[in-house]
DNA sequence: CGCATAACCGACTGCTTCAGTAGGATTTAA
DNA sequence: TTAAATCCTACTGAAGCAGTCGGTTATGCG
């Protein structure tokens, strides 16, 4: 598995506050619930975002998180690596500022490392597929939520 | 990280396997040697790649191992899984045989699970750039090994 | 004021995988 | 017959994953 339920579950924190037509904060309960989740679990993963400042929280009673920018401008790149970290194919795979690959094997030897080539297309295949999506994409994907006056409508009765 | 080092050490060895000129079985201490890993290791990894058909063996002394069919033939794709397993972004990402993907989470839900788009992204910028890479690329950017005359030539002597 | 609600924080846990080691059994060329 | 090689299973320390738990702080409301 290329990337961790933590990736999976904090995208869809994310989505879920991208609903949110307001600016008005959700409650991770509330999230927990929508997505069936562990509230617990996704405290951990809200706290990755924050500091990667992607969401705000508000405290107290009614608080909760929001986005911290419109949705059309998350890219979801920034999201999977405040969540899993940085996104690299392999331990030995290191990009600099500037855009430079570097290889830790590369000293070490008298030939280039051959598998840079590989991890290299690897890298760029991934980065444009999360760099080119948006968050805003994904709720709009994620299907049309009913908007006609349900601000408070009571989500736990199934069938 | 994307990939652990059994797809880095397996497309390594593999990389050395395609350097051999003609079909000549190249034993696996010489590739742990010329690579600097650790042999025991690369003894699991190699019998995922020929239990995947990729690589044949030749058993006793002056055995070793080679290439299944030409560098050419053989895609990274199918390198990288027959070591890391299935190649799938997220846990509930599961690809049939005919193409279609579905995820475990669209029957617990009312709406469809936002993240797929997402993931279904990352997987074709993954296998696009594992499929569109052959071992013979490899070998080729990994340099020219000296061909003339260097059947038994000493490794070791750095500096 | 006081209480419920909610964000915040750190420690702990069972589980699986990773990366590698160890010890042997079998096969084969010389 | 022996050295070189593949083959196979079992084991191990370390790390990350997927949570759980308990407690602290902040805040709106009656």
């Amino acid at each position: 598995m290329l990337f961790s339920t933590k990736a999976e579950y904090g995208v869809r924190l994310m989505v879920e506050l991208g609903r949110q037509p307001g600016s008005a904060p959700v409650s991770l309960s509330a999230v927990a619930e929508a997505e069936r989740l562990p509230l617990s679990y996704l405290e951990h993963l809200v706290a990755k975002l924050r500091k990667a400042g992607l969401v705000v929280s508000t405290r107290g009673a009614h608080g909760g998180y929001s986005l911290a920018m419109p949705a059309e401008e998350i890219t979801l790149d920034v999201v999977v690596e405040a969540l899993e970290g940085q996104i690299a194919p392999m331990e030995c795979f290191h990009e600099t500022p500037e855009g430079k690959v570097l290889c830790s094997h590369e000293s070490d030897g008298h030939h280039a490392c051959s598998t840079k080539l590989l991890w290299t297309r690897v890298q760029s295949g991934v980065t444009k597929a999360l760099a080119g999506t948006t968050l805003a994409e994904l709720v709009e994907f994620g299907g049309a939520k009913e908007e006609a006056g349900a601000k408070a409508a009571p989500v736990g009765t199934a069938a």
